[in-house]
DNA sequence: GCTTTTGATATTTTTTTTCTATCAGAGAGT
DNA sequence: ACTCTCTGATAGAAAAAAAATATCAAAAGC
């Protein structure tokens, strides 16, 4: 059953006459007299009744002719598939983030946008650590990473800076610092900050060291943790200090204070990453979606 | 967009390999590169990524693999309508009625195993006086008519005995007779029998007339009425009596009584009737689910 | 009785599809 | 590095399918 007879046959079947049906479709009588047959042949059923004056369905061409029209537009839906695909609006996008990228309230209302916007583009997230995330982004097994804080360059990459808040210090509610307004970090010289598990230079865990070495602190460090809200827990239970971004604020622990620094540099990033030559259309459809908040980010 | 270039590209984003893609289709390879070429060539889109040793789909591949299944579906679903219609599954069915047969529990019992059993059958149903459904039938404008009583045979019908019932007559509860359990059709020596407006030797007119003149009771008659309802209507109104089928009890009007006759012969038939020559297949299985009470009737 | 209308058929031409054979590039094994 | 194998693309011939032209046959209208 070709596609080709099926539209002849809605053809004929709408005009109840083989003439003007084939002027309809630009072919001579013979060829659609000649697919209707092959068609009724293939089907081993007779679908008009011809009675030399007028044509007419039969009881068979009848049924045929819904679910005739339903194939034909289940094709153009085939192809409507394949042109949202090429605009990039339609397909499945990768998208790795950082933990606290989802407390950022932004970032939540331009994913949520997006999902509203381009219904047939399905997202998969997942969380990883940034270094993971550089890596899954290079060899295309991610399409576009959120990760947070500074980052080596590369050639296969590019970034778009997506947010930027003040970094806060998660003190313990007992801590002798908690009753003031704003802290320096200057007055933190007990050692025992906690800092991420990234690599020297990369993420949250530079962007901390950064503002202690700024304020001419030498601050020492625990064992490093694998995420934020693990970090505030340790907080919470007395095992040292940590600097966070704002929106950790919305994780609110019993026994730890989030308060502002003195430094006004202090400040988290949020970028997203995607590699230079990803194949995926939605992917473009996507970075016109978000905001280029700043050209200038990239290495530290 | 040709069905056969569905088929490959389904079978290929399914093997992701052309030779085992090919095989599985039984043809030669290079016949299925081209189709697929071709197919990319048509959407202005490649569908495949190839690279010299795997084959995979690209972001607006993968979009139309769904698209294509499901048009695929709709292609087996055109094939399974004639199918189903041949078979007589599925269609739609034009069917005449008198309206007292719709008070007979039987009959609305088989319509309804009907269309649980054959819910792609729709049926046009439609109310008419005996006399007209059978030209309609005979006219091929009525697949199939239930009608009452007797009526003139046609080389060009068929028909079928459906039910069997009988007659009671309806009296004004102010009669004298209904006070009676049984009534003699004797004992209507007052003229104002109320009958339908059938012609002589058609219908339930002419079962009610046998009925009187079995009895030997020469009964005059009122201005024929339409249908059974506005009969019973004009009985309780005292405008006459009349000789109503059993399933007419159903019809509770305040005002009047259904009485059984003394006459065991006093019946009433309902009857299937269609036109030898339909091409509707629906017809056959409608007649396969109709029970056939009797093969004696006909003229009467 | 002739003309017109309408779909079917015959035959040729054109287009499409498939096949066989072959190529070219990339890994694998030696 | 060399050869072998695997894989999809390409070329050209052969086959199949589709379309066009011309013509026919039946029936309705004048």
């Amino acid at each position: 059953m070709k596609t080709r007879q099926l539209l002849y046959f809605v053809a004929v079947a709408e005009e109840l006459h083989f003439g003007r049906a084939a002027s309809r479709l630009h072919v001579a009588q013979p060829a659609l007299s000649q697919q209707i047959k092959a068609l009724e042949q293939e089907l081993e059923t007779r679908l008009f009744e011809r009675d030399r004056r007028h044509v007419s369905l039969t009881p068979a061409g009848r049924a045929m002719l819904a679910e005739a029209r339903e194939a034909l537009a289940a094709l153009d839906r085939v192809r409507g598939a394949v042109v949202d695909a090429r605009r990039g609006h339609r397909g499945h996008l990768r998208i790795g983030y950082v933990g606290s990228a989802m407390m950022v309230p932004e970032i939540l209302s331009t994913l949520l946008a997006f999902t509203r916007h381009y219904p047939n583009i399905r997202l998969e997230t997942e969380e990883h650590a940034v270094e993971d995330q550089l890596a899954l982004v290079s060899d295309g097994l991610l399409d576009v990473a959120i990760v947070r804080g500074p980052f080596a360059d590369d050639p296969r990459r590019c970034h778009r800076l997506l947010h930027e808040e003040p970094l806060l210090i998660a003190l313990p509610t007992a801590h002798p610092l908690a009753r003031r307004d704003r802290v320096d970090l200057a007055d933190l010289v007990h050692p025992g900050l906690l800092v991420l598990r990234d690599p020297p230079g990369v993420g949250l865990q530079d962007e901390t060291l950064a503002a202690f070495s700024r304020a001419g602190v030498a601050i020492g460090t625990r064992q490093p943790v694998t995420n934020l809200t693990t970090m505030v827990g340790l907080v919470a239970a007395g095992m040292g200090v940590g600097l966070v971004p704002a929106a950790m604020q919305v994780h609110r622990l019993p026994g730890v204070g989030y308060h502002p620094l003195a430094d006004p540099d202090a400040t988290s990033r949020l970028a997203l990453v995607w590699r230079k030559a990803s194949p995926n259309p939605a992917l473009s459809t996507l970075l016109g979606v978000v905001p280029d908040r700043a050209a200038g980010m990239g290495t530290p």
